[in-house]
DNA sequence: CTGAAAGTTGAACCACCTTTCAAATTGAAT
DNA sequence: ATTCAATTTGAAAGGTGGTTCAACTTTCAG
């Protein structure tokens, strides 16, 4: 939906290089922006500010404030796909898999503290997104439980329910070892919590 | 910090029984406003309207927007841990502690929907409270398991970590069972996490 | 070199909302 | 009945910031 046919279209493609410059330098500028103040205290004009453009070239490139942070919210969700799917690539078991996501997600995390502002605010900006982040991820992972399922390295019942457990643990230690405190080592952080999905908490 | 002695001291208290039951209004009021519109596009006139009060007579009670979130943010805050408190003073042993609190957080969780979006909103509109509700979410947590490790229940190395990844789980099957989709049971889902809180997903 | 398309600019417009305030009302104590 | 502090009221002040727009500059094909 929310073709350019709707709403008087206006086609917002930059037509030169020069343009998908500034159009870029938005975009960066805007996950800064957000990421710093949160969608409705982070400005046009702090955006166009730190992108070093005049305030009316936002709307060359951007139909409104939602939309460039729609984009970004794609943007980041994407990212944060990629670099857990690469991570996995080199991997050959499933729990040394979700290892591999859980640091490589933890690296991003460190790297680009915004996510979580970005991914947390689209509760409220961009509903739809939101939801599809998080179903989209937790698809994945059930996906990959499934191939060790059949296996033979995960139990047999595994489920929607674990896919989004892991993806809590995933979130929150995130929020921990990565947002409220980065004093810790993703590897460290990562082995621990694979450790506990493998096995359990109870006392052996 | 924050007391009357800053900003002009003015006792907005009620002294009424008249008064109270106004400032109770707003305050139900709010919860519902800001649970369906998030703090920014919430309004003090949609807070009075549904209260059935006019405008001004918010600010008799409260000193700001700003204000009247914070105290519905440490109102939910301390209600969900509240009850999570009572559920597992009814049991003995440490898993059945922590799966009688996550049955009656997600039963809350049902009940109250606006309960994410205001905890979530709070990492933007009053980042304090948030890091206070999850670090005191986490530290209770981990009490409980120390205790239980103390026991021979659980396993004597737990730590924040493990804490952390359960408040994780409980959240975010809260948001997928009870908030994206209420269709499923509770009880089930509680159950259904604590076992792989107990033993993990690795095949035996 | 020239003209037109693409891109840039920032002041101004405008809608929305928080907050203030002076006047009116209420209700309990005297 | 009178008094007065507590409470209520809603219009309007005041600010903010998204969006528009008409003039100006840059780029580049012919």
């Amino acid at each position: 939906m929310q073709t350019d046919a709707d709403s008087q279209q206006v086609d917002r493609e930059p037509r030169t290089a020069r343009g998908r410059k500034t159009q870029r330098a938005l975009l960066d500028a805007a996950a800064i922006e957000f990421g710093e103040k949160g969608f409705h205290e982070g400005s046009i004009s702090g955006i166009t500010r730190r992108a070093g453009v005049a305030l009316g070239s936002f709307y060359t490139y951007f139909e409104s404030k939602d939309e460039i942070f729609r984009a970004l919210v794609r943007d980041m969700s994407a990212r944060v796909g990629e670099r857990a799917g690469e991570a996995i690539a080199h991997t050959t078991d499933t729990l040394s898999g979700e290892r591999a996501a859980l640091k490589a997600f933890l690296e991003f995390a460190r790297e680009h503290k915004e996510v979580y502002r970005i991914i947390d605010e689209a509760e409220f900006a961009d509903p739809e997104s939101y939801r599809q982040h998080y179903q989209g991820t937790a698809q994945r992972i059930l996906d990959r439980l499934k191939v060790g399922a059949a296996r033979g390295e995960i139990r047999e019942d595994v489920g929607e329910a674990h896919a989004w457990a892991i993806m809590g643990i995933n979130v929150f230690l995130g929020l921990r070892y990565c947002v409220l405190d980065a004093s810790s080592d993703p590897e460290t952080v990562a082995a621990l919590a694979n450790e506990m999905i493998a096995e359990g908490i109870r006392r052996r």
